[in-house]
DNA sequence: GTGACTTAGG
DNA sequence: CCTAAGTCAC
């Protein structure tokens, strides 16, 4: 089963890249994050017709998340990250598919550090260490997946000085990921590629793509349950080069039948 | 000689419209108006490589008219409608191509009616037809083509009915292009097809192609010297029909050799 | 640099 | 409906 995560920035505006991407890649689910589309205006006709079911959570102008799925039941559990009733942004959605609890998000980016935008990211990062540890407590298989929005290490930049007080690598940040991990939570990327060089996304701007000025933002963490099942993984870089691509890459993991 | 108008709503949205339209009909001279690009922005790399020499009157956001040549010098002679040393709206130009006068130009749309507007068109058109008149009385070989924002006829609309009111075919506007028409001018199109329905026009809105709601608004004129050379003419509906295509038609005539 | 939105003009 | 342009966020 192909697993995959993939931030559109802008599905509508991003809709031929998408198709063009699920008809070559043929992921059996995939997350998708930055809809910037109201719920009424998720392309769900189009993403039918590709063969996929899907759910999503939309908002006007910003985020927005949907989870996709071919020929497997989607079994919606929550559309909002527990733990703030006034947090009025689309940035989670999460489903039980194939006994496996796919949580699909889109972190807040933080920035400008320090200020309210960055406590509001630590804040969202707290929720979601708690949702995530009951998955843990409870021995689940589970999925955590999509824009992080966190540099995890000085090996996922190109240019780790240039970062320190930028809201994705910030020391807190990185803190709140290796939290993560400790707890038992598997960066399947990383742990498939130990030592490689794998960014996700670069800059529209300065030719980024061009220098491999890139950083490695989206994530794919697997409970502990399933570390056995994994079996492969790797960064559609070159959908990144394709005409009116977005500024990220699609990442995708594969697992072993149970 | 192959000479057209062609009325390309943005002409660097256009663009990719614009040179297949070029590549196909090969025309010798082509007006255009609504350029909706600054001096700077007109795309005369691109139009250079299409073969052709232009020159241009650029104005942010609005109006804008250029004159292109294949194989011919291009001698401007005027980049303004005289009369009026405070009009700052870029909407005239003239030059001499083949020892012809051409005067390529946009007429105000001249809504809502009444009001300013109407009037700015009013005092727009008067100016037009003493410049017209000069080249009657020195017995010169011109061409008046661009988009008049004139509906001439009940014949030229598919409801003229619904369009009393509208600056497009106010009564006043309609005498003032019979009044060219009384000075000699000869409306090509209409000579070539006396009883044809012909548009140039549909809207974006409401399927107008679609339904042939349209209304007939590019025109070509002769000075009387010119009537025995019209050769052929028409206007090339199906560009309407293309992808991102403008809201109005390329019109065009022959002449032959003098 | 790019997308979505808003506004103005048609 | 469609364009250009200005705004904001990333």
């Amino acid at each position: 089963m192909k697993i995959a995560t993939y931030n559109v920035n802008g599905i509508n505006g991003r809709l031929p890249v998408l198709l063009r991407w699920l008809e070559e890649a043929q992921p059996d689910i995939v997350c998708l994050q930055e809809l910037k589309a109201p719920q009424e205006r998720f392309p769900i006709t189009a993403i039918n017709q590709a063969g996929y079911q899907a759910i999503w959570k939309g908002q006007k102008s910003w985020n927005g998340v949907a989870i996709l799925a071919k020929d497997r039941e989607i079994i919606e559990v929550q559309r909002s990250l527990p733990g703030d009733d006034d947090d009025v942004q689309s940035r989670y959605i999460e489903a039980i598919i194939d006994q496996i609890v796919i949580c699909c998000f889109y972190v807040p980016n933080g920035n400008p550090y320090p200020g309210e935008k960055f406590d509001y990211k630590l804040a969202w990062i707290k929720r979601l260490q708690k949702r995530s540890q009951q998955f843990i407590d409870m021995e689940l298989p589970a999925i955590l997946i999509g824009d992080f929005n966190i540099i995890p290490n000085a090996e996922d930049v190109y240019k780790p000085e240039r970062w320190e007080n930028d809201a994705l690598y910030r020391k807190e940040v990185r803190k709140a990921y290796r939290e993560l991990i400790r707890k038992g939570w598997i960066d399947s990327i990383r742990n498939l590629f130990p030592e490689e060089k794998i960014y996700t996304f670069w800059d529209y701007l300065y030719k980024a793509y061009e220098r491999n000025a890139g950083i490695r933002l989206d994530h794919i963490l697997l409970s502990p349950l399933l570390k056995s099942r994994l079996k492969s993984g790797g960064v559609d870089k070159y959908v990144r080069g394709w005409e009116k691509s977005s500024d990220h890459a699609p990442v995708w993991i594969e697992l072993n039948k149970k």
